[in-house]
DNA sequence: GCGTTCTAGTTGTATAGTACAACTTGATCC
DNA sequence: GGATCAAGTTGTACTATACAACTAGAACGC
């Protein structure tokens, strides 16, 4: 096997492991907002608010699940719906302070633990590592080979 | 913001939105192993053989959580349990030759997705990259940040 | 050697996240 | 203005998971 290949391998290989373990502790490490939670909330501060079905769009969930999320994140008071006055089929969500408060809390911890975990790290090999990844992500149709 | 820090910054982004992806993505395209089953069998493998308790050790899952999928995965035939002579109370996991069957066919296509998305990188950046990886996992303690 | 305590594993129960299908409501298009 | 399309909700089902209670077997202490 090439250099390449084994190195394939490797990435495949650690790619599955950080997904498994990432899977097992988002809700341990934040139980007041679930990984998927946090994206949609991530996402609708990016965006400065969205609908429902862009969330179901961009991170490929069905409309029912994005439903029941919102749902649940409406009903904690972290967004709030505002219905579409051009549309009224249209309900364009955002954030309450509350949601961004959450948001900008959960982002905190995340922040700091992956930076514990990066302490040791030469800047240099953590410039080269995120692009890295981010390349990898940009991937057209990467879908995560999860 | 320091170039390392905005890094940091990059690989957490980054690794949230793979391992979200991954999340999403992991049934659909092996409806025949989940990433749970895939990563058990794995370990059978390498380990020639291993007890449930071991299972939930190393993957921080429940017992119960590994009964049921050891259940699934001996019901599929993929496993087969052996007392152990020694202590009746443990069973020892084996992959049958269709789990070995199956485990070999989804590496193969979990390997080709990989390979097809990694397969405009140069080998250096490969070599480099899955380095990086295996060093973010090793981190002990290092749970993925979920 | 026999009771206490420990370990391996199973089962009952509950929860979260997810999908698919059926439906409701509103918009759009001949 | 009826057919069709789009946004969202709700019914139902399934999977993965955890925690707690339990069973069965092993080991330890005296």
């Amino acid at each position: 096997m090439s250099a390449a290949e084994s190195a394939v391998e490797t990435i495949q290989r650690e790619m599955t492991i950080f997904a498994r373990r990432a899977r097992a502790s988002a809700g341990r490490m934040h139980p007041e907002l679930s990984l998927v939670s946090y994206t949609l909330l991530g996402h609708l501060e990016e965006q400065s608010g969205c609908r429902a079905t862009d969330l179901a769009a961009h991170y490929a969930l069905d409309k029912s699940t994005v439903s029941r999320q919102v749902a649940a994140l409406e009903q904690a008071g972290l967004i709030e719906r505002r219905l579409d006055p051009e549309d009224h089929r249209v309900q364009v969500l955002h954030l309450t302070e509350a949601g961004r408060e959450i948001l900008a809390q959960v982002t905190r911890s995340r922040r700091a633990a992956f930076r514990e975990r990066l302490a040791d790290w030469p800047a240099e090999d953590l410039v080269r590592f995120a692009a890295y990844l981010e390349r990898y992500n940009a991937d057209p149709g990467a879908k995560g080979s999860g």
